[in-house]
DNA sequence: ATGTAATTGTGTAGTAGCTACACAATTGAT
DNA sequence: ATCAATTGTGTAGCTACTACACAATTACAT
């Protein structure tokens, strides 16, 4: 026997999706070819379907559009203002991804019309989706301060300046190359693979690897990972 | 026109309600005289109405059991497992709030058949509502190590050990009389009125006023109010 | 009024962590 | 081999937190 005389509403998720290109950090915006607002810029998002957690829906749209599963996701606000969506009231449960852009499936990409936008370079986009990019990264700045979870924007294997590459990015920031390897190195969550990056833009650092243990350890409690880094939200 | 093919469900609301008795932490919570789980105790909540913003619902929530507005109230996480509420399809958006136990409207109260809880005397609640507590439990303390936060359980005139106790009551510790009280004042939030608390327990503390702008202005950064309190979330 | 116990406020040494920078070691290219 | 670019280690100065000694204040009993 359901409840009577309530109100049943659409529920949406919303996903702001960050990646990293080794300079700055860029979301992954889709250019909508489908009403409402077709033809201007948007984040990933989908209904809530019947019989389907929060938890699955977001990462059923971060999948569809990425072809990665697995990834770093976190709720961290749900929107509710009774204008949000014009067409009708929706509220959207909103989620943050961290993805590694070079793991992408290009196909899905192409196939949703979304494409990586540098943070910097972000066009106005629809609804309400300005306000939560804006709150998605304030999250984001407040949990890389207190636990390690910048690395799942990283490939695999990494070097440390390419971490601290990431953390620039992230608090818009420049930080001292040689206190940064330090404490990173201290946290014992790298293991060096004593392989050397041949790659592009880096010439001599050595590759480091997650120690797992220790990152999913330090990702549980609060070991102020980065205390220093934690500045203004708003 | 509305999105076709879409699946409408219920929002609920349910707020965390925290006082503080000069002891511990307590909890408004509700012995329910209505179906389902009747005679079980759970935390406040309602339906998000047609035509009605979340934050207005919450408000509303929290006015309607305490009588008081203008609390402290912060949006913390929405629960959206399936089965959550075996009634129907339900998902509920968290909030906690701050009040004064002293300010309550005790005839709204006995009217919704609640009482105030020791938070370590709770008794298992319906649903999901014992991990709600604990994630509201959880974000208090974060935010309470990062923004001052924690004034709103005190009367408006309180002393600094009052306020200690206030803060070993959140985070179960013991703090140092004199380090905590240096470390108050330093802030620059608190103005001595020159009156002395005649009232019961403490025997010569300074009675102090929040510094309302001051207040405010720390409220919206992250300034490390009490950042050495930051600990383990899990 | 005066003394005593309880409580509150100030000083300070020790420690840990962050910042800034000097200097050494390593790598890749000529 | 030599040099330039990059990376790793040492360390002094500063700030903030901790722990505690000691002084000041208050309440209350006599």
């Amino acid at each position: 026997m359901p409840y009577i005389h309530t109100h049943r509403i659409l529920v949406a998720l919303d996903c702001i999706i960050f990646g990293f290109d080794g300079e700055g950090l860029n979301l992954l915006l889709v250019k909508r070819n489908f009403e409402p607002e077709i033809g201007k810029w948007s984040l990933m998002g989908g209904f809530l379907n019947e019989g389907e957690n929060l938890e699955d829906a977001a990462h059923r749209i971060v999948y569809d559009l990425t072809g990665l599963d697995n990834n770093y996701l976190e709720q961290f606000q749900t929107f509710g203002a009774i204008n949000r969506d014009p067409v009708e009231r929706t509220i959207s449960v909103a989620y943050y991804a961290l993805v590694n852009i070079e793991d992408q499936d290009l196909n899905a990409i192409r196939s949703h019309n979304a494409s990586w936008i540098s943070l910097s370079k972000k066009p106005k986009l629809i609804f309400d989706h300005d306000r939560m990019v804006e709150e998605a990264l304030n999250r984001l700045r407040t949990k890389a301060a207190l636990n390690p979870v910048g690395f799942e924007l990283l490939p695999v294997k990494f070097t440390i300046p390419q971490l601290q590459k990431l953390y620039e990015a992230i608090y818009d920031t420049k930080l001292d190359r040689r206190n940064f390897s330090r404490k990173v190195l201290s946290t014992k969550l790298l293991v060096g693979t004593g392989e050397k990056d041949m790659g592009s833009q880096t010439k001599k650092g050595q590759l480091y690897t997650l120690n797992a243990p220790e990152y999913i350890r330090q990702q549980k409690g609060n070991f102020g990972f980065m205390p220093e880094l934690i500045m203004a939200e708003d």
